[in-house]
DNA sequence: ATGCCGGGTCCTACCCGA
């Protein structure tokens, strides 16, 4: 299985570029972040072409995530469990194929909105540790995947990239990856490539992609008997440096 | 440390991203 995750951020300005790349990496699945638009402007036909359906969390303007496969699949969630019924932030989608779990993840940024907007945050990873455990508590395999919206370690990020106090790195938001990592989830990428400089996401300003002053945010983890299938984890820097990109690039895990 | 970039929308100044 060959599962991708990208922030496309406007899968309507990235419709194409994301098109032409599932053409040549044909992922198996590939779960998208930060659609900004409705279910029914997603350029749902274009992947269809491809062979691939659609399930799509749409929400005006913000957030939106979807799943995209090629395999046959049951859509599970389109919420995230344990979130308050008045939460209708488009952040969660989680789908069975090929009997795996995978769950698309858009977490809460936290840095606007003040306390409120950081607390949003850290109750939000609350909820997906206690959903994790709940799944692996029943041997599940699940991938959880997507922008995680934090930098694990200090190794994840360019030296001086964010301030201390940034959500993404705020220690809070880091024992929330962590508790995830404590549940026996693995971190693919990390798995693979322990001591490698490796970032997603690079702002658009200040040449931080040519300077590679980037983050790494988008995050796949692994179930230990996924894990022990891990092949190959890689970020598609490519997508970065191509003509009208999002700011996030692609990153792809294969398992045997 | 930041909103210089780039997306969105109440169409245009402002919100949000990380």
């Amino acid at each position: 299985m060959k599962l991708a995750t990208w922030n496309v951020n406007s899968i309507r300005q990235r419709a194409e570029q994301v098109a032409r790349w599932v053409k040549r990496a044909a992922p198996d699945i590939l779960l998208l972040q930060e659609l900004k638009c409705e279910a029914a402007a997603f350029p749902e036909t274009l992947f269809a072409e491809l062979g691939y359906r659609a399930e799509i969390v749409g929400q005006k303007a913000y957030n939106g995530v979807a799943v995209l496969s090629r395999l046959p699949f049951e859509t599970r969630a389109r919420a995230l469990p344990g979130l308050p019924p008045h939460d209708t932030q488009a952040r969660y989608v989680e789908i069975e194929a090929a009997g795996v779990v995978v769950g698309g993840i858009y977490a809460p940024n936290g840095n606007s909105g003040g306390d409120d907007g950081f607390a949003y945050k850290l109750a939000w990873l609350d909820a997906l540790a206690v959903h994790a455990a709940h799944l692996l508590a029943a041997d599940t395999p699940l991938i959880l995947a997507g922008d995680f919206n934090i930098c694990p370690t200090d190794a994840d990020l360019a030296p001086g990239a964010l301030a201390p106090e940034d959500a993404l790195v705020r220690p809070e938001s880091r024992a929330g990856f962590r508790r995830l990592l404590w549940l026996g989830l693995t971190d693919a990428l990390r798995a693979l490539h322990p001591t490698e400089r490796l970032f997603t996401f690079w702002d658009y300003q200040a040449s931080a992609f040519d300077a590679d002053r980037g983050l790494r945010i988008d995050h796949v983890l692994l179930s230990p008997t996924l894990a022990e299938r891990l092949v190959a984890a890689s970020v598609e820097r490519a997508e970065r440096a191509a003509p009208h990109p999002s700011d996030h690039a692609p990153v792809v895990v294969t398992l045997d």
